[in-house]
RNA sequence: GCCCGGGUGGUGGAAUGGCAGACACGAGGGUCUUAGAAGCCCUUGCCGUAAGGUGUGCAGGUUCGAGUCCUGUCCCGGGCACCA
C-alpha cells in the first residue's frame, strides 16, 4: 500500500517503505535451495564507532544494495547480511574515559548503525547480524585458534612493543604519533613483552600462489605480493677467522657477486655481535650498538637517506670462494627480523654497500660487466655501483658467465661443499597476535607447570576429554618459571570476559583482567574448563592450579571469519552447518575499502586456509571477487575529518534531499572505484530527475496516476520503445560491470524522452522503474505501487528483470561518419547491410563531401559499416 | 628510490582504436507568473562575425584513423621502503 501524497514528499515515503520491508521481511534470506543460483554480497562490516554512518559507508553499502537488489530481481537466492567489528581500541578507550562498559557502549553504538543502515533503506537481512564481541560469536573465533594452537601455528615469543612510562600501558602503532603517545604527548619506548604470534609466515607460499585464483584488482594482489615479498637467493656460510665462533650465515639473492664481497655486515641485535667484537673494539661497539637500540624502527628507515652509521667488530671471516679475509662490521642497516640479519657486502653491485664502503674506505672490486661493455679483463668504465644483470670478471673459475648462469653454480658448488644452499626469503613476518587490553576476545587457555600439564591432560584423555593440544608443547617463562598453555576444552567455550571495575591500564603492562585475580588465578579442571578461584579450597585432586591468559586477541580475530558465520549465524554446534558452506560457499562478490588491501585479507585468507586443510570449508580462498570503492574527498578536495571542518553529514542530506537522492548521487559521482571530492551542487541534478520520474508517473492534481500511461501495451512510440530496450540492456550491463554512473545516465536519457512522448504504455513505464529500483528503491516502490504494478508483486525488487528484445535494438538505417583524410566531412544515412560501394556512392553524391572529391583520386578507403568511411585521397 | 593508479570544458565526468566532451552541475538567454520558486525551451570546449580552424599534461611514433596502442618526459594521487 502506497502513501497519498501528490508531490514527492520522500520524507512521507522513505520511512513509509522502509517499515513495509520490515513488517513483510521482504529481505529475509530465502531457504537454501540447490536448485537456485546462490548470490552471496558481502560489505567489509563496519566498526560501530559513536559517530555513526559517514558518506564513505553510505558509498559502499549503496554498492552493495544496488547489487543485492539486482541479483535478486535476477532470480537468484541473495544474502546480503551485515554484522559489526565490535572489539577495539576506541571503545575501550571511550570506556576507560568515561567509567562506562565497553559492552553497554557498543550496544549503543550499534543500535544507532543500525537505525542509520535503515534510513539509507539498505535491504540486509537483519535477522543475520553478527557481532564479534557476542560470546555466541567469539565462541568460534575461541574455536578457530585453538585449532591454530593445536596446529602449532601459535607460539609465545617475548616481542618488543612501544611502552609509555607516562601512561602506564602500552600502545598500539597508531597511537605513538612522532615519537610520542597521542594521548598526552609522553614519551614512548620499546618495551619487550610475552606475545603470542601466530605462523604466518608458514603459509607464505601458498598465500603467494593462490592469488592466481582470485579475481581482484591487480594493485590489490601486488600489494600483497610485495608485503609476502618472496624473493629466491641462497644461504651461504662464512668462516670465521676465529674458528671458535663457527660460521655466519648470510642470506643473499646475488650469489654471482660472492668474489666482490669486501666485507660483512651484521645488524646490531645480531647473536653474535658479541662474540664477534674484540676487546679493542669492545667499547666502540657498545656505544654504537647502545645508540641503535635507542632508535625506532622509524628513525632507522628515516636515516636511509642520510649516511651509513656502523663501527668494526674487529674480526674477519673468510670468504668461501677465494679464501679471502674479510672485515665483519656491525650497522643499523641490516635488520634482523630479515634474511639471517647478516649480510655479505658487495659495495660494486649493491647501492647501500657502496654508500658504506665509501664512507669507511673499504675496498670496491667489480666482479659484474654489463653486456657489451668495452674493456672487460681490467679497464672497464663501468660506473659503480652497478645493479644491473652482466658477465662475470675477476671471479676464478666464473668469469665469463652469464650471472643467471653464475648463480646457480655458485650456489650449487658450494652447496657441494656444505657452505651453502639455494633458499627462499619472505619478507612476511609472523602475526603478532595478543594485545595488553581488556576489549577482546580472551585466549582459551591457562599457564600451569610442568607436572601440572601432564597431569592435567591425563585427567582429560581418562576422562575422554580430546584437547586440543600441539605436538609440542608451547611454554614460556613467567617469573622465572616455565609454564605449559594448557588450552581449555572446545566444549567450555565460550571462555567470556570477566566483569572488571576499572578498565585503567594496570600499569605493568599487563591486560586489565591481569588484576582480577579471581579470575586469573584459579583451580582448574582441564576435562570440563570448570574453574574456582585460587583462594578457595582445591575442589578436588585433578584441579590443577593454573593462571589465565591475560592477553585478549586482536581486533583482527573476529574479522576474519565473519563472512563464514553469516552463512549461518545461530549455529551452536558449529561455525556454520555443512550444507550452509557447501551451498554459499564464500561472498560472489566482496566490497570495501583499499586501506584493508593487505592486513585484513591477508589474515583472512591464513585463516580461511587452515579452516580449508582441516576440511571445514570447502574452497581454498574466502573471497573470489574483491571490489574496491574509491574513498569520497571533502569539498575541498582533501579527506574528510573533523579538524578540516570539510565532512558532510548523510543524516543532514537524507532530509533535504532524502536518501534515494543521496545514493543516486553518490553512485553517480564517478566510477565507484575513484577517489572523488564530494560535490554538494551536484545532488540537485539526481534531484531533479527524480522528481521528473515523480511527474511522468503521478498526476500533479489528484495523486493518481498519470494520464499518459496507458494499458495499450503498443502505446508506447517506437523511438521510446527502442530506447527502453537499450536502457534495460545498458542498465543491466553496466550494474553487472559496476559501472552504476553510466547506467543513471542511461536511465535520464530514457526518462528526458519519456517526457516528450505523448503516450506511454503502463508496462513500459513499470519496467523502467525495476531499473530503478535498486538505485532508488523507496520512490521506486512507491511508483510501482501507485502505477498498477502490484499487479504483478507486492515489491517492485520481487518482479523478475525485465528483458530486453534484441528485435527491437535493430534500426533499419545506420549512420555512417564520413571521414576524408580522417576529417569529418559528412554524415550518411545507410540501411543495414549497405556495401562499400553503395556507400562510397553515397558520398560522391553528398553535397558536404563533393567538394572534397572533386577531381581527386581515391587512393584507399576503409569502410566499417554502420561506423565510418574514411576515404585517402592524394 | 621502487611499485601502482591518474592527467579530457568553469566543475563532476562520458567515449569495444572509429563523430571527443554522453549524462549532470554551473553559467547565459527565453517562456510561464502580479512577483518569485519550480517546470519548460534554447545556448554553452577554445579561437573566429562567419566559412573555418583548433583541441584529451608535453614531445615523438604506430595506424586510413589515437583520449585510447608504443617510446620518452613532466605533473598529481596512493602504497612500500636500508628486505640483502
Amino acid at each position: 500500500m502506497a502513501t497519498t501524497c501528490t508531490d514527492y514528499d520522500f520524507l512521507q515515503i522513505e520511512p513509509h517503505w522502509q517499515k513495509f520491508w520490515s513488517d513483510t521481511a521482504t529481505f529475509r534470506t530465502p531457504a537454501i535451495d540447490p536448485s537456485k543460483p546462490k548470490y552471496y554480497v558481502l560489505d567489509m562490516f563496519p566498526y560501530p564507532s559513536g559517530a555513526g554512518l559517514h558518506l564513505g559507508h553510505c558509498e559502499n553499502y549503496a554498492i552493495t544494495d544496488i547489487l543485492a537488489r539486482y541479483q535478486r530481481a535476477q532470480g537468484k537466492n541473495v544474502l546480503y547480511p551485515i554484522g559489526w567489528d565490535a572489539f577495539g581500541l576506541p571503545t575501550e578507550n571511550y570506556a576507560v574515559k568515561t567509567g562506562r562498559h565497553p559492552r553497554e557502549v557498543t550496544i549503543e553504538n550499534v543500535a544507532t548503525f543500525r537505525r542509520q543502515l535503515k534510513a539509507i533503506g539498505v535491504s540486509y537481512d537483519f535477522e543475520r547480524e553478527v557481532d564479534t564481541t557476542d560470546p555466541r560469536y567469539f565462541r568460534w573465533t575461541q574455536w578457530i585458534w585453538l585449532q591454530l594452537f593445536k596446529k602449532g601455528l601459535a607460539y609465545v615469543e617475548e616481542k618488543p612493543v612501544w611502552w609509555c612510562p607516562a601512561l602506564g600501558t602500552v600502545l598500539a602503532n597508531e597511537e605513538v604519533i612522532d615519537g610520542v603517545s597521542e594521548v598526552g604527548k609522553h614519551p614512548v619506548e620499546r618495551r619487550p613483552l610475552r606475545q603470542w604470534v601466530l605462523r604466518i609466515t608458514a603459509y607464505a607460499e601458498r598465500l603467494l600462489q593462490d592469488l592466481k585464483l582470485v579475481d581482484w584488482p591487480d594493485s590489490t594482489k601486488r600489494m600483497q605480493e610485495a608485503w609476502i615479498g618472496r624473493s629466491e637467493g641462497a644461504e651461504i656460510l662464512f668462516a670465521l677467522e676465529n674458528s671458535a665462533l663457527g660460521d655466519l650465515k648470510v642470506f643473499t639473492t646475488r650469489p654471482d657477486t660472492l668474489f666482490g664481497a669486501t666485507f660483512m655486515v651484521i645488524a646490531p641485535e645480531h647473536p653474535l655481535a658479541d662474540a664477534l667484537t674484540t676487546p679493542a673494539q669492545r667499547e666502540a661497539v657498545a656505544a654504537y650498538r647502545k645508540l641503535a637500540a635507542a632508535k625506532s624502527d622509524l628513525e632507522r628507515t628515516d636515516l636511509a637517506k642520510g649516511e651509513k652509521t656502523g663501527v668494526w667488530s674487529g674480526s674477519f671471516a673468510i670468504n668461501p670462494v677465494n679464501g679471502q679475509k674479510i672485515p665483519v662490521w656491525i650497522a643499523d642497516y641490516v635488520i634482523m627480523g630479515y634474511g639471517t640479519g647478516a649480510i655479505m657486502a658487495v659495495p660494486a653491485h649493491d647501492e647501500r654497500d657502496y654508500a658504506f664502503a665509501q664512507k669507511f674506505n673499504i675496498p670496491v672490486v667489480q666482479v659484474i660487466e654489463p653486456d657489451h661493455a668495452e674493456g672487460r679483463n681490467g679497464n672497464s668504465t663501468t660506473k659503480l655501483p652497478y645493479t644491473g644483470d652482466g658477465v662475470l670478471v675477476h671471479s676464478d673459475g666464473y668469469s665469463g658467465l652469464r650471472w643467471e648462469e653464475a648463480k646457480k653454480k655458485i650456489t650449487a658448488d658450494l652447496a657441494a661443499r656444505g657452505r651453502g644452499q639455494a633458499t627462499v626469503n619472505y619478507k612476511l613476518r609472523d602475526w603478532l597476535f595478543s594485545r595488553q587490553r581488556y576489549w577482546g576476545e580472551p585466549f582459551p587457555l591457562v599457564w600451569v607447570n610442568a607436572d601440572d600439564y601432564a597431569a592435567a591432560t591425563a585427567h582429560a584423555k581418562a576422562a575422554g576429554i580430546a584437547l586440543p593440544l600441539p605436538a609440542e608443547p608451547v611454554t614460556c617463562v613467567i617469573d622465572g618459571q616455565t609454564r605449559y598453555a594448557l588450552p581449555v576444552p572446545e566444549a567450555s567455550l565460550p571462555l567470556t570476559l570477566p566483569e572488571v571495575r576499572s578498565y585503567q591500564p594496570t600499569g605493568t603492562g599487563e591486560s586489565p583482567l591481569a588484576a582480577i585475580t579471581d579470575w586469573v588465578d584459579i583451580w582448574f579442571d582441564a576435562a570440563t574448563g570448570h574453574a574456582v578461584p585460587a583462594s578457595d579450597a582445591r575442589p578436588a585432586a585433578h584441579y590443577v592450579l593454573a593462571r589465565r591468559e591475560t592477553n585478549t586477541m586482536p581486533q583482527w580475530a573476529g574479522s576474519c571469519w565473519y563472512y563464514l558465520r553469516y552463512l549461518d549465524p545461530k549455529n551452536d554446534a558449529a561455525i556454520a552447518a555443512p550444507a550452509a558452506l557447501d551451498y554459499w560457499k564464500g561472498p560472489d562478490i566482496y566490497v570495501g575499502g583499499a586501506e584493508h588491501a593487505v592486513l585484513h585479507l591477508l589474515y583472512a585468507r591464513f585463516w580461511h586456509k587452515v579452516l580449508f586443510d582441516l576440511g571445514v570449508v570447502p574452497t581454498p580462498e574466502p573471497f573470489t571477487k574483491l571490489f574496491h570503492q574509491g574513498i569520497i574527498l571533502g569539498e575541498d578536495g582533501e579527506k574528510m575529518s573533523k579538524s578540516r571542518g570539510n565532512v558532510a553529514n548523510p543524516d543532514d542530506i537524507i532530509r533535504s534531499h532524502g536518501t534515494d537522492t543521496l545514493r543516486l548521487y553518490l553512485m553517480f559521482l564517478g566510477p565507484l572505484e575513484a577517489m572523488k571530492p564530494w560535490n554538494p551542487s551536484g545532488i540537485e541534478g539526481v534531484h531533479r530527475f527524480l522528481q521528473k520520474v515523480w511527474r511522468e508517473c503521478i498526476e500533479r492534481d489528484t495523486g493518481a496516476a498519470h494520464p499518459k500511461l496507458s494499458d495499450d501495451a503498443s502505446a508506447t512510440p517506437a523511438d521510446l520503445a527502442k530506447l527502453l530496450h537499450e536502457t534495460i540492456k545498458k542498465v543491466g550491463e553496466d550494474i553487472a560491470g559496476l559501472r552504476f554512473n553510466t547506467a543513471i545516465s542511461a536511465m535520464m536519457i530514457f526518462v528526458n524522452a519519456w517526457q516528450k512522448a505523448e503516450r506511454i504504455a503502463r508496462r513500459d513505464a513499470l519496467a523502467f522503474l525495476q531499473l530503478l529500483a535498486p538505485f532508488a528503491p523507496h520512490l521506486a516502490e512507491e511508483l510501482w505501487a501507485r502505477v498498477g504494478g502490484t499487479a504483478l508483486a507486492a515489491s517492485v525488487g520481487q518482479a523478475p528483470w525485465p528483458a530486453f528484445d534484441p528485435a527491437k535494438l535493430i534500426a533499419s538505417e545506420l549512420k555512417v561518419v564520413v571521414q576524408i583524410n580522417g576529417k569529418k566531412r559528412a554524415e550518411l544515412l545507410l540501411p543495414v547491410g549497405a556495401t562499400q560501394d553503395q556507400a562510397v556512392a553515397a558520398v560522391q553524391a553528398h553535397p558536404d563531401a563533393q567538394p572534397h572529391l572533386a577531381g581527386k583520386e581515391l587512393k584507399r578507403i576503409v569502410y566499417v559499416p554502420g561506423k565510418i568511411l574514411n576515404i585517402v585521397i592524394t
